[in-house]
Order: structure tokens, then sequence, then C-alpha cells
DNA sequence: CCTGCATTATTCATATATGAATAAAATAAT
DNA sequence: ATTATTTTATTCATATATGAATAATGCAGG
């Protein structure tokens, strides 16, 4: 997504909102994405690892495309630059010839673990500054702003 | 910035906060750039062209680069592109030969011009969506991810 | 069995972002 | 005044994202 959206010189509280809202996101973003590094992982590079060790199985390049909801000629370049890594390996699917499955090497499940770890971390200390708020008052703010409400799967 | 933030099937209500808000973003973002895109435009383009407007002269691309808060490459390409559709022209500085300014141009202008109209309609949009919401406690749950508050020029 | 349609992944073109290396020009230091 | 440093933008390599076009395979209907 673009990092850039200006301020229009807005007056409106609720617009100050959005952007408030907006910057806030990135900056978890930068923080998550800062987490992940000290394990020379990306956000999208750790995703799809975390989506092969909880498959537990090689999940063809499509799937994988669906449950990180983005196009498929995504995947396949994050899927060359995993192979790059030696993260995960790509395998023939048999029964179907046209399917190619990443499988998660005995290195990228390590690295899996070792993400995991700092992601933890990362969002141990975000609870801790956050303990005691009021998330329903949070939940009405995302509801007013008519995003669906637990999107993440 | 990356799109892909797996879940990692946490159970705090925290971490859940923070996958909401990053969600929310990430939609409210996408329905800028919709509204952008009626135009033809994108949200760095439009930004690009609204600190210019907004300046009200000719802005040398290092300038540009720290209103926009990114790296100067970023600025070369993307003053390459709104170039290329006519919105800007490069213009020597005569006192200083190593500056480039990005001038906009009459095309540009009347563009930026359409583009703030339609963020304006986003936006009157969402704040009516959101009316009488408790900004408040909004304020409060930024806070307490020690996001800083009104980081937005 | 073929033929046409659907599905799979890849390639290509493009947009956005970063950071390192480079080139050109201005400025500071000796 | 010449040298060294700083500042400017660009180029290059890379990562991430999209979508259109392509190629290979599978499948359904005749």
């Amino acid at each position: 997504m673009n990092k850039i959206i200006p301020n229009i010189g807005s007056e409106r509280e609720t617009d100050r909102l959005m952007f408030s809202l907006v910057h806030a996101a990135h900056e978890l973003e930068r923080r998550y994405e800062e987490a992940l590094s000290i394990e020379g992982l990306t956000g999208p590079k750790f995703a799809a690892l975390s989506k092969l060790v909880q498959a537990d199985r090689p999940l063809g390049l499509g799937e994988l495309a669906d449950e990180l909801t983005c196009v498929r000629s995504n995947i396949t370049q994050l899927v060359d630059r995993l192979e790059a890594d030696g993260l995960v390996v790509r395998t023939v699917d048999h029964a179907d010839r046209r399917t190619v499955r990443a499988a998660v090497t005995e290195i990228g499940m390590q690295r899996q673990i070792a993400g995991a770890k700092q992601v933890e971390k990362f969002l141990d200390a975000l609870s801790k500054a956050c303990s005691g708020v009021d998330l329903e008052a949070f939940e009405r703010v995302l509801s007013c702003l008519q995003v669906e409400k637990g999107g993440y799967r």
C-alpha cells in the first residue's frame, strides 16, 4: 500500500481521526517489520512461511495467494525469493501437473519459529502498553468507519 | 507498505486490536485510492501535486522528498511519471544548478482540484458515518499504542 | 477422441518503495 | 587556489504489489 497520504488541511475532527488511524497503522507495521528484520525476514516472507507451517503440508501457489489475499503473480515472485533464501522449495504435484506447491524447508521452519518469537515479543510490549485500554470504544470507532470488523482470518 | 499481515492465531484482545487497526487503515487507504482513481490519480501522485499546489512555487525534488517523507530516488521516479502524465514539468534552478524543481502545469493544477474534490467527497461520507463517535476514546487507544499523535503535517 | 473451456503458474509491464553507488555542482578548509 | 567535503539528483538493484497476456494442463461435451 502507499505510504503517502497528505493532510489536505482539513478541519473536521473525523478527518484527523482517519489520518491518525492510518498513521498509527503505518507505525505499527513499521515496528512489526523491524521486529522481523532481526531474523532476516520481511512481513510477506513471514506471512507465507507461517501459512505453510500452519497448514503442515505443501500448499499450491494458488492456495497461498488466496490465504494471503493477493494475486498469484505476487506469490510466484515471493516464492522465488523464499526459494532463493532456502526457506521453501517448489514441489510438483503428480496428481495435477499444473499445480506447483511450496514446501517449507527445515531452515524455513526454524526461521518461522524465530520470526514468530520476535512478533510475540513485539505484541507483548504492545499488550503491556495497552493494558486497561477501552477496547469497546475502539470497536465503536471502527464500526463507524464502516470497516468490516474481524476481517482477519 | 506491505499488505500481508497474518493473524498468528493470537488470543489477547490487544493483539486483535492491532490487527483490526491495521486492517481498518488498509481499507480506508483502499477507498481513498479508489476515489482518486476516478480522476486518474493515485495516492502518491495526488500527494505530490497537492504539495506543489500548496507551495505555490516549483519545489526542489529534495524538498518534495522531505515533505512526503520518502527517499529522493522515489521522488525522481514519481516526478518521471507525473511528467509523463503532463501534470508537472522539471525546471532548472539558475541559482544552484544541482537542484531540479518540479513545477505543476495548468493541467496538473486542474487535476489536483479534481482529485481534492473526490477526496472531499470521500471524507464527507466518512464524516457522516462517524457523527457522534467518541473521539476521546479513540485518542486514548492511539496513545496506548505509543504512536506519536498528530504526526501529520 | 477431439474440441473448447477452465484452471494453473509464469512472464511481462507497470507503480511504488528503499538504499547504495554515482555524477555533478556548490562550499569549506587548508 | 586547489583540495576535500557536502549536497543535489539520478541510476541501479531489489522488494513488494497489481493486472494483462501467455503456456501448460485438466476436464466436459459432443
